[in-house]
DNA sequence: TCAGTTTTTGACGGTTCGTCAAAGGAAGGT
DNA sequence: ACCTTCCTTTGACGAACCGTCAAAAACTGA
């Protein structure tokens, strides 16, 4: 019957609709600065109907946040693809993610949401387990290309440290660092103007420091990072 | 008056009541499992005493994580004074920092708990101050070691990175990775089952990115970490 | 013992959450 | 045109929690 498939078509619809409302009332007034009546009549739906698509406010905020984790994993993808070699497409993942924190930070608060214990107690198991296949997904790119500067003998890391420890370090500075900057007074005024290039430092030295090749003293990686602004983020203006 | 005096103390001393309370409160059910009406229960008085001392829960775990930031300076001032070369006593920095998270991970939480914006609207600024004072202390004591490192010549930063910026880096990734195998699923992955070796390995590799002297090559670190242990934190049991 | 002062109490109004019985409406049959 | 059945939507409601404040209790010094 044609009909249903009419209707679920609409409620996915709303579905997406719920979400944009709330996005922004989230942005605009905080977390707790929103309820579930205000989200409901800036809709223009009863509060039960609300509840027939999202059991809670949590739910809401997790899924935002997924949505979130797809648009990253987008940039990933588009990232993973430049043309170059390992240590400089690992060079283009980290721009990508510069590039969303600095264009949709209040998504990528969205994602730093999720941990306060109420987050995972409150949501269903299954909206979880797809929001960690999508950072799965992200962390396999990132991976990847580790494995690839292993397997081109770019890089090789000592007997004790995994490509997988080694995606951990590079993903705890970086997320760590605009956690922090994000969040600390104090980190901030440490961090200085431009954390994006503090960061961007700090990954080479990392880099540098486990000696993947080409060292940040043998290449230039301003002209590498202009290359991948062009031909990777041509609609990003700076 | 001697007896307004002894008022004085007895008020000063419930506040901690309140806060040991408090605490074990939020070990136990976490921040949102707990009510005000609850911790005036379990304190043995009304609610209106606890807001005597307190205007909110926000201010309590303020308060909670304003003492672990405390007690984190008095482990990092032990740290810097262990005897041994700058990078050296950085590296107890490191395994001060190790030895807190390790072993109070639930006052690590209430420092991460600080985020959501509910806190900061909710907290006086005096108490905020506070708080930020004490984090002020700790990160001294870091950037005054890699200071020390630079005026010794064992670090030579490059132009463009001062000694905060390179605090901050240290300072993100060691955070990050904690917050990160604490918060979320997949990085606990890969992370391994011991976060601790990781961060060190990582803290290392960026520290030899910059040319940290001694290198991680030319040193036996692992002694080192041995003496840190032996001398510093002759208390902990591993 | 008592008046004055301070501290403690818990009942109360206000807000938000999440539910659910009832109202509303579409599709299909007569 | 009207009725029946089924699905969707609604908003009033009970429960939980917050933070306040007038009244009660406790304490003080005379």
């Amino acid at each position: 019957m044609a009909v249903s498939e009419r209707k679920r078509r609409e409620l996915e619809q709303r579905e997406g609709l719920i979400l944009d409302v709330a996005r922004r009332l989230f942005i605009e007034r905080g977390f707790h600065g929103v309820t579930m009546d205000r989200i409901a009549e800036a809709c223009e739906y009863s509060k039960g109907t609300i509840y027939g698509h999202f059991p809670n406010k949590e739910e809401i905020v997790f899924a935002l946040a997924t949505r979130a984790v797809h648009r990253t994993h987008s940039l990933f993808e588009r990232a993973a693809r430049f043309q170059g070699g390992s240590r400089e497409r690992m060079m283009a993942i980290g721009e990508a993610y510069a590039q969303f924190v600095r264009r949709e930070p209040e998504d990528f608060r969205f994602w730093q949401m999720l941990r306060p214990d109420a987050m995972r107690d409150k949501v269903s198991p299954d909206r979880q387990q797809l929001f960690l296949g999508s950072e799965q997904s992200c962390v396999a790119i990132v991976s990847g290309i580790v494995r690839d500067g292993i397997s081109h003998g770019d890089l090789a890391l000592p007997d004790d440290v995994t490509a997988d420890d080694f995606a951990f370090g590079l993903w705890s500075l970086t997320f760590g660092a605009y956690f922090l900057d994000d969040s600390n007074e104090l980190a901030k005024s440490l961090a200085g103007r431009d954390v994006f290039r503090a960061v961007r430092r700090h990954a080479h030295a990392l880099m540098d420091g486990y000696g993947w090749k080409p060292l940040f003293a043998n290449w230039d990686f301003e002209d590498t990072l202009q290359r991948i602004r062009d031909e990777v983020f041509p609609d990003a203006r700076l």
